[in-house]
DNA sequence: TCAATAGTGTCTATGAGACACTATTAA
DNA sequence: TTAATAGTGTCTCATAGACACTATTGA
């Protein structure tokens, strides 16, 4: 840091207050068969559950904050935390004047593996009630994933590919809350994925194309 | 700010280092009959024209913040601050170590009153070049402003109320810096409109009607 | 064969784009 | 009347929803 940079009033940079600055993230996650799902952690002060976070240190990255929190916290290896909002309200934290930058990351269930002392998986209408205003920051990255999701198929990588067109509807209605039409919901994805060429058959009923995602305009 | 608080490790809050925090803004404004236009200020430092910003003072909101350098820096009363990003990289200003949250505020053109030593208005494709990625920051802006004057009328009150289609469209092609369809855009934006009694006539051609914001069933 | 799942054909309602048309004013 | 601007009627095309239909497998 520069010491001898002085504003137009002769200050320093360093004379001026500070604030902490925090990222707090609501790590999204849709385990198979499942739905909507948010990693919460255990406050090691007051036992609360909330969404895991961490000051920044000096001349760190928010994002390589938030993904240093997660893998101390909550033992997840994030993957591109997405920067949500700034919560600045000075009287948000009782430990003094601290800006929180919230965050969102989105990660395939398979990736996850908890210590259930510290952190647990619940779905989203269950994680309700937490400290910090953790509530907006989950209200946030919610609807940030859900309008992701209606444009793109699996924009987040959640699925592993190759996946059959019913195993992406079946994610994007966990996402989503809500269902879907299926055939509606192919013909408007069809045209953002790119077909296999094997198939899978489970039991009985006509063995599913396996599909990848991004056009390609292969032979 | 308590001082009695002490995290895990026993550290205080106060003895974590702490980056200085910034407001910068983008101010944009359409001229009558102009285009779409950025406010810069003259830094009193190295003299580039930059976008108005300053440090967050201890305890302020980043709100407050910017429209505190709105109406020192560029005598701008500014409205209603919307955040766009933090722009955090250590390396991004050469006086330390700053974050900076961005900001996007929209003004009519009337409510400007600038003095031309320290601030200008010019329209955005001439204020490219700008330091400390404020380039960034003014398409980030822009991006934001336009898909919001996509889908409702004049979301941000640039024109007074009452105004005609006609004086809307030209709002909206300025924002948008494209030709819009007169009937299109009339039939997408009537919904959102009420029509008040009264007619505005200028020079030849059928009077048009009076709209403003917002539906309301009158009788 | 039946049950189950994958995938298609097609009708309809909706909305945007395009363009011709009508309406109302000043001069 | 003419020029100018405001506003409407309507055709076409693309797209989403809805639903019936066909296709392909295991048992």
């Amino acid at each position: 840091m520069s010491d001898t940079y002085r504003d137009p009033s002769g200050k320093r940079l360093t004379d001026y207050p500070r604030p902490s600055v925090a990222v707090d993230t609501a790590v999204l996650t849709v385990p198979v068969g499942g739905e909507l799902s948010v990693v919460q952690v255990c406050d090691a002060v007051d036992g609360d559950w909330r969404l895991p976070g961490t000051f920044v240190h000096e001349g760190e990255r928010l994002a390589s904050a938030v993904l240093r929190s997660l893998s101390a916290k909550a033992g997840v290896t994030g993957l591109s935390p997405e920067q949500l909002h700034v919560f600045d309200d000075p009287a948000r934290d009782d430990r003094g004047w601290v800006m929180s930058v919230a965050h969102l990351d989105v990660v395939p269930s398979e990736a996850l593996s908890l210590d259930p002392d510290r952190a647990r998986i619940v779905p989203i209408a269950e994680a309700r009630g937490m400290v910090h205003g953790h509530d907006d920051i989950l209200d946030v990255a919610v609807s940030r994933l859900r309008s992701a999701y209606r444009t793109a198929p699996d924009p987040h990588g959640l699925l592993p590919e190759p996946f059959t067109m019913t195993e992406l509807r079946r994610l994007h209605e966990a996402v989503r809350g809500e269902a879907l039409l299926p055939d509606s919901f192919r013909r408007s994805m069809l045209p953002l994925l790119t077909a296999t060429d094997t198939k899978q058959a489970a039991g009985p009923g006509k063995p599913a194309t396996r599909y990848r995602r991004g056009h390609e305009t292969r032979k």
